[in-house]
DNA sequence: ATTAGTGGGACATTTTTAGTCCATAGAAAA
DNA sequence: TTTTCTATGGACTAAAAATGTCCCACTAAT
């Protein structure tokens, strides 16, 4: 397949994907606006002069392009080129684009979709996890603490880490204490995998979901839980899901005040404990040790993942409040409903 | 097919590849030699120090080699790309080091390698002819006469020229005078291809093969031969095919004497009318007019086109004695079977 | 202890690239 | 026909990036 052979090349000289983009979409350009001179290309295609120039002569060298007086007109050889690379091409640069397209929307860090829809396609958790692994891997600086929640998304990471230098140092902790959901997708086991990938050290924190306020104060005040409250505030990277608000009530078997509340407050989207409206609102959250919302905001690496058409809203309703450093890293099927739903309300 | 994907981002960013066979050799190395060192490594890569650290830092960033206190040890994710990437990297990269490696024995500025065998597959003839259009498009420069020899490799080189700048400008002439051949391929057909092509001129001169001493004479007084003699001084750029000196002798109906003569003298290639045998002497010439091999040092821009395996022996025996400048577009074919030739004969 | 490797830091120098302006030449409009 | 607009290509400076070359600290094997 073409687009493996686009994707070993990504990693194999990243530097070139911008370049070959870049001529791409001129050449596309330039089909389509006949004629086009090189102030006016920079313009549509976002270059400056120089750089719309350096593309042109570099277009024109290949032979793809002429380049006279009136301006530039594709050759033969450049309409071949772009049908024999249309299909790869617009496939892989229209997700690069769609992603920059919904990071500068939602205003985040940075958004990276992978192809398929995880809710059509399993396997494509598993891209997602891999593409989530790597920003990690490269991302994480010399941070130590890294917290993780639950869920299927975060689970598909650990398999995909590799060993990498000082991975050791790392100290692995579930973003929010909790039982009660599927044992593999607890966010204690999965901080526990992530410790095994890496070789590092992890720290567990049971915590009943449901307690009764007297019950919360006191188990606040338990040591291990004081130490995690500790940990908290000085994670370096967040690792979280992002969940469908009335998915998530049902699945953690939440008490008929806990289902009004979400429904008057009109909640779409869950992450670490929190329930979201469409504004980023918070309108409701569990009562259970775990990493605060305002504790986010210094984190300096935070890695959202979540995938599938399905999730959507959940994850733009997260995502209107998220911190700025946010990295989402999500599938094609969610982001072209994430396209959608944003276009619908502007 | 990947490699009609690898050709056309050739094409899109030429500047790519160097850097990408760059590191996919390097990281061979890397696989093959254990954990290696900068310093060794771009020894055996023949990397300046920094250069081996420029590429050994970007595989460490793909994640594709981990850098160690002991060296540089390919990581999972590596063997992966390598696998993948092999047969069409190898198929790709090992043609152009063929070439390079030939250039080098036999030479000259250049050799070119296209994949397959014109022997085997006669549309190879089209992808040589392909490529030798483009090299003679981006290094004409301002040249103006361009001299073109007969045989189905040249005939293969007009149906890829695309009108290109001040194409028009060019005159096209026949590099040798003579009928005889197969009307299609004959020299003074083929430069009004080329002509055609380019929306260019052409002249064309006819001369018996076969001539008496006397009537040669006469023949090379007349103002029509004089004219084209006085364009050969003048040349900017000869086309020319290679042929296998038996078959050319035996298509041009030789006399008894001559035969003997190309026998004795060992001939094995042949080119505009000339004869050579194994090292490069000249063994016998068609007496007609035609560009001279001592002109030949003179014309800057010198591309010979020839393939197939069968002639490795003949493109061998002209390229001998060939002008430093010339430039050799042949076939995978004919460049493996030249460096089996090559290596016996060291 | 010595030697031959390793990676990584540092720095001057060269090379490449980017930004900008201008001259000039066609094409289209007036 | 003249004017105006937009085109390319040349030229030049400033800035950024790549390169060649050291040195240093460290490690493992001799």
């Amino acid at each position: 397949m073409n687009s493996d052979f686009l994707e070993a090349q990504r990693k194999l000289v990243p530097e070139m994907m911008d370049l070959m983009q870049q001529r791409y979409s001129a050449l596309k350009l330039i089909e389509m606006s006949g004629p086009i001179g090189r102030r006016q290309l920079g313009q549509v295609a976002r270059l400056s002069e120089r750089e719309a120039r350096n593309v042109l002569e570099a277009l024109r060298d290949a032979g793809l392009i002429r380049i006279e007086k009136e301006g530039a007109t594709v050759t033969e050889e450049g309409r071949q080129m772009l049908s024999s690379l249309r299909t790869s091409m617009d496939d892989w640069s229209g997700r690069n684009t769609l992603g920059r397209y919904l990071g500068q929307t939602i205003g985040i860090r940075k958004v990276i979709v992978v192809p398929g829809d995880s809710d059509a396609n399993a396997s494509v958790k598993a891209v997602i996890g891999k593409e989530a692994a790597e920003q990690f891997i490269s991302l994480i600086g010399d941070g130590r603490i890294v917290a993780v929640t639950g869920g299927s998304s975060v689970a598909a990471i650990p398999p995909h880490i590799a060993k990498f230098p000082e991975a050791e140092r790392l100290k692995f902790i579930a973003a929010r204490g909790g039982v009660g959901e599927d044992i593999g997708l607890q966010a204690n086991v999965i901080s526990a995998l992530f410790a095994q990938a890496c070789g590092a050290t992890y720290s567990t924190f049971y915590y009943p979901e449901t307690l009764s306020e007297e019950a919360h104060e006191v188990f606040r005040k338990e040591p291990a839980a004081l130490e995690m409250m500790a940990l908290y505030e000085k994670t370096d990277c967040v690792l979280h899901g992002i969940g469908d608000a009335k998915k998530m009530a049902a699945i953690r078997n939440s008490s008929k005040e806990e289902l009004e509340l979400l429904e008057q407050g009109k909640a779409l989207g869950e992450a670490f404990g929190y329930y979201f409206d469409e504004n980023g609102n918070v309108v409701y959250r569990l009562r259970t040790v775990g990493i605060q919302t305002e504790q986010l905001e210094d984190v300096p690496l935070l890695i959202a993942v979540a995938g599938g058409a399905s999730k959507a809203a959940a994850i733009l309703a997260y995502m209107a409040s998220a911190p700025r450093q946010t990295i989402l890293v999500t599938d094609e099927g969610a982001a072209l409903e994430m396209q959608q739903i944003v276009r619908k309300n502007t």
